[in-house]
DNA sequence: AGTATTTTGTAGCGCCCGCTCCAGAATCAT
DNA sequence: ATGATTCTGGAGCGGGCGCTACAAAATACT
């Protein structure tokens, strides 16, 4: 009953998340977002709204492909110590193996955006939210299970997790090496060792 | 042998730290930081060159004022150890109590404007890389002192400690809470007792 | 084929951006 | 006073911004 759309709008999107992720949310144009994604200004506009919805949208895309599809895989393939290690091995990996060194959107936004736009401070706020629910969750695993000390509280743990984690990411983004990064990961790792044993380092 | 400039430079870049601070690079305006100064747009030209320049300065101008001058303060009045656990928690204070939740204007342009600018990118990292020979000046005088464990590798751990600082600091942009702040903090700071005692948690 | 509906490219709206030009005001030395 | 020099406010430059109006193109129904 009407002509279709030329385009596929979940590769269009795929396009703008590359763009917001690497050039945050005011520097990137949608005259730029057009073009990446391929489509013309009206058709972004017709299919999105605006800029803004646009980047909510990607944002939630972003969180879909990157952040929850890490933490199923992980969460399926190996136990609570190790998804734990894994996942903070993993975004080392990502970030050194990066030429853009893009770090994480979702840090990048809660600095560029997030302070700006209260909607979108929520969102980035409830997606950190389930990365720390992540680390607790297999934090208490893993303790229920004898991975890691007794005495480790999960809250007080995921929070520090988290924290690193977003050290991590930031780094990443100034280009650190990886050295540097698994530094920073390092002695968080060795407190989820089951006993003090040869310590800390 | 000329007019005198009517306004006092020093205040003027001030004003302009706050401004890059709260809002960051982009979102900032010529016009915005010529309001806050209290000058007009040609004064800001005659005095500072550019924009940019204006906020290599104003990055100039924290530094010295917020980040020296807070590690010439502590390690001026506290021990090696104490020296480490008052850095942070002096930054969980302020981070708390900021009602505008600025973050670290370090941090904030690590993400921001340093990618897309070389030289502002290096001036950042020379800057964050002060922050850990902080660190590791006092973690290499705290082992020696026999106030942390002296397995303790103060490469490591000053970059865990720079990381865990730059997640202290994104958070707080985020408007976290002081709970969760410490929460990161904490194991880290647990981690330098002198003896694994009663451990983690 | 004809019609209704949606998408598309283009052209351009008003606005704010970083920045500059310039005439006048303010300060010095003479 | 006069002249040399610098600072100041305002007007405005070219340009890119987010966004939209519009007519042509493309589809699905009758």
């Amino acid at each position: 009953m009407a002509r279709l759309k030329a385009f596929d709008e979940e590769r269009a999107i795929d396009a703008a998340v590359d763009c917001f992720w690497a050039r945050g949310y005011e520097a990137t144009s949608v005259r730029d977002l057009g073009e990446a994604m391929g489509i013309g200004g009206a058709s972004l506009y017709n299919a999105y709204g605006d800029k803004r919805e646009l980047f909510i949208r990607a944002l939630e895309r972003y969180a879909n492909r990157s952040m929850r599809e890490r933490i199923e895989r992980i969460e399926a393939r190996h136990g609570p110590r190790q998804a734990i290690a894994a996942f903070l091995a993993e975004i080392i990996d990502r970030s050194v193996k990066d030429p853009e060194c893009k770090g994480c959107m979702l840090v990048n936004s809660a600095l560029d955006v997030a302070p700006h736009d209260a909607e979108i401070g929520e969102r980035v706020g409830d997606y950190l939210g389930e990365i720390r629910a992540f680390f607790r969750r297999n934090l208490e695993a893993a303790r229920r299970a004898g991975q890691v000390p007794r005495r480790l509280d999960a809250t007080v743990v995921s929070g520090h997790l988290l924290g690193v984690l977003l050290g991590i990411r930031v780094l990443a983004r100034t280009g650190a090496k990886r050295k540097l990064l698994e530094s920073v990961a390092r002695p968080t790792l060795d407190l989820l060792e089951t006993a003090p044993r040869r310590g800390l380092q």
